[in-house]
DNA sequence: GTCTATAACTCGATAGAC
DNA sequence: GTCTATCGAGTTATAGAC
């Protein structure tokens, strides 16, 4: 007996599975067919829901930026206010304690990142955009007293990155939260 | 009149070309018979002095490592004897400058650490040994008094990665070297 | 909504002429 | 040593049956 999916969890299902292999192969690395595989259906029945590939990697990015949204929105204070060194450094853990309990998705950031470096790959002008409102986001919140924060959020965001690719490379062997709270209180005076 | 090369000039100048396409493309991403246009012959032709896709690409690491070795050789003194701090801070300064003369080098090796995340691509075997060596030299560079060594090497080791892609990311547009040296001034103590 | 079938193309790799 | 020609398999995407 079949399991019946309507349209939305047919569609969460793919986009799940799409994260993963994304993640794994790259957009250039991986086909329809082979994700498709994965879901338990034909490349022509994925292409049913989403038109192309390069439309399903954007609905990938959309999806993901609506959730995580709301998340980051809340844990980021709004406002150029100074605010302490103590609460600077509880919110950068709260975003790396985040990060740890999706590795899949780490892994697909890392991943497209890399590749977006391309003019022409798909998601070029998503990281673009996203990459520089990140850095625009935390040089707010790093906005301490004697501080360069463009400098400084620079530093620290790509400290952040690197720490997060070398836990995935270590297969998650040592703890990422513990030692990013390490790097973050050298890292920021 | 067409350009004659020998055997060794022509293995030279596609290799050249195929760190530039994989660390564009990755891997996956790029065909034989795109690098081949950009050399200027045929695919087949190129596969004559390459056997294999793979095979290319493991030339590619294997002729990276032999030249790297030296330079990197020279850089990292030798025995676990306890150093200065001035005198690591400088060592780890020579290495990113190095790096900044050679940004598609620095675009390759991203792009390949993660995509060999995967077990079966056929640089994964590579990295998992290149990259433990990397951090057992770090760790023996950086045996700080009143310091685990394993766990700092770990943080500059995974800050400097995630630094030279911001700089890629960036397109350059910041000294990637005085930023490094700001971050290492603070990172080790 | 998912399938089969297929179009139109690109892939890596090989064989053999020159 | 590089070419043309070609193979078989893989790719995205579409058309139409059910």
């Amino acid at each position: 007996m079949r399991t019946r999916m309507n349209r939305e969890d047919r569609r969460t299902a793919i986009l799940d599975a799409a994260i993963a292999v994304i993640g794994e192969r790259g957009f250039h690395g991986f086909s329809i067919r082979e994700l498709a595989l994965r879901c338990a259906m034909t490349d022509a029945g994925l292409l049913h829901h989403f038109g192309s590939k390069t439309d399903l990697l954007l609905a990938v990015l959309d999806r993901r930026d609506m959730q995580d949204e709301h998340a980051i929105a809340a844990l980021l204070p709004h406002g150029a206010a100074p605010r302490s060194r103590a609460q600077v450094l509880q919110v950068l853990a709260a975003i790396v304690a985040r990060n740890a309990q999706h590795p899949e998705l780490v892994r697909l950031y890392a991943m497209l990142r890399v590749e977006a470096l391309a003019a022409d790959h798909p998601a070029h002008a998503y990281f673009v955009t996203r990459d520089r409102m990140a850095r625009r986001r935390f040089a707010e919140l790093l906005n301490l007293p004697g501080e360069a924060p463009d400098r400084l959020a620079r530093q620290v965001l790509s400290a952040m990155d690197g720490l997060e690719l070398q836990w995935l490379q270590e297969e998650r062997g040592f703890d990422l939260v513990a030692t990013w709270n390490e790097t973050a209180e050298r890292l920021i005076p």
